[in-house]
DNA sequence: CACGGATAGGGTCACCTTGACCAGAACTCG
DNA sequence: CGAGTTCTGGTCAAGGTGACCCTATCCGTG
């Protein structure tokens, strides 16, 4: 109706984290253009008429790192709609969160390349693409924040795991080591936050005594918080 | 490009959250048509395109509710797109959460009514329009949950407010009575979450000893936090 | 085979926070 | 004045946490 009114393109851009060799990592793809400024970008993808923002999440994993993701933790984050976080228009973004095992396969794409990025290599592809430098500490600090008070750190690791598998889960999400016994009291007390697998165990690669394997429990929140040291 | 993608309306709808008569109370508008059938809504405008999504937030409020809430807390809730959500074509909503004190001028509008309506009697203006019955939900939990871990209660009571009064924020907010002496060790030992008023006391409506009053102090975030019961 | 290194798993102890509860202080109202 | 209300300070037991210890059981190496 009024004039300064119109619509906006709008699309979803996903910050895929998962855990690989100790390391908490984020999914990134190649700059689509051939611009030689251009920085890394999350994978995204405008939303189609009839799509839901989160089905467009799923598409944008799928289609730009080759990623079928549909057991795989996705909420959403924020949205980004400044004037000109976009040279090219105006583009609102609704950034979504998703946490993902390491999948060995390194991400092919459909064209454009695609790989996992360690956070501390992060440094040598800045800046990235768009705003997505801002997306970037918000999706780390709500995964931070998530482990705190939720049993999400089990999206991270492969079934059946052990609990020093978990744990290191959350010290390459935290960067922080963590007290493994009194890590074990704390998850092995959280009813149903993971399920002990009857006499099955397995050995590290570095060797050790065998550890006791478990799945996922049933529960969503931890009840009290494990809290950040 | 392709085929399918075009733009979408988009828009932003506040929630805006107050406490009075003990009650958590929202801000509702009257319908824009004269459909029979529409509910009351959150206050909502289109962006426009030089305009940030949080401005567009002030300015719904401040057109449809005529307040202006320029120090009141305002932050971003979530994103609503589903393909349908309005019947009037495809329009993506950012919702926004905003926390202020009782205004205790009832809010007039811009020819629409306005006004603020408790929890307990949102029953009878069921249901609301377009999707706003799913935004409501979601505002009054992350609501409940920020004031577990931070230290925005404070932005529903005027200053000075004494103990009594922020505690009440908390009673009406979560639905729970607290033990007023264990409020206040929580509260006063949290460093810098209130900061007393040397030598003011006020007497509250219905007697007793006076109360200190109290300032918001700098903190942001409650270490640790304060869990419902 | 013996040993050290590494990881798992079980336990203790001091400290802190919390919830429940009690008691006194200081106001208003009848 | 006395009753009712609210504020403020205190105690106590229960539970969670961090720091630390010891033992169990694997691997690899000499």
């Amino acid at each position: 109706m009024a004039a300064p009114v119109s619509t906006c393109a709008v699309a979803v851009d996903v910050a895929l984290l998962t855990v690989r060799e100790r390391q908490l990592s984020i999914l990134l793809v190649e700059p689509d253009t051939p611009d030689l400024d251009a920085g890394w970008a999350l994978p995204g993808r405008r939303v189609r008429d009839d799509e839901s923002l989160i089905d467009c999440a799923r598409r944008a994993v799928r289609e730009l790192a080759g990623l079928a993701i549909p057991n795989a933790w996705l909420e959403q984050l924020a949205t980004y709609g400044e004037p000109q976080r976009d040279p090219h228009g105006r583009v609102v973004s609704v950034a979504y969160l998703a946490l993902v095992p390491d999948p060995n396969d390194p991400a092919p794409g459909d064209g454009r390349a695609a790989r996992f990025v360690a956070l501390d290599e992060i440094a040598s592809h800045r800046p990235l693409a768009y705003d997505h430098d801002r997306i970037l500490p918000d999706a780390i600090e709500r995964a931070r924040s998530k482990l705190e008070y939720t049993a999400l750190a089990t999206q991270f690791v492969q079934e059946p795991f052990t609990l020093g598998e978990l744990r290191r889960v959350y010290e390459a999400v935290w960067g922080e080591e963590l007290d493994s016994a009194n890590f074990r009291r704390k998850v092995v007390s959280t009813a149903d936050f993971v399920l002990p697998v009857d006499g099955e165990f397995r050995t590290g690669p570095g060797g050790g005594r065998p550890a006791q394997l478990y799945r996922r429990g049933t529960a969503e929140r931890l009840h009290p918080a494990m809290l950040r040291p």
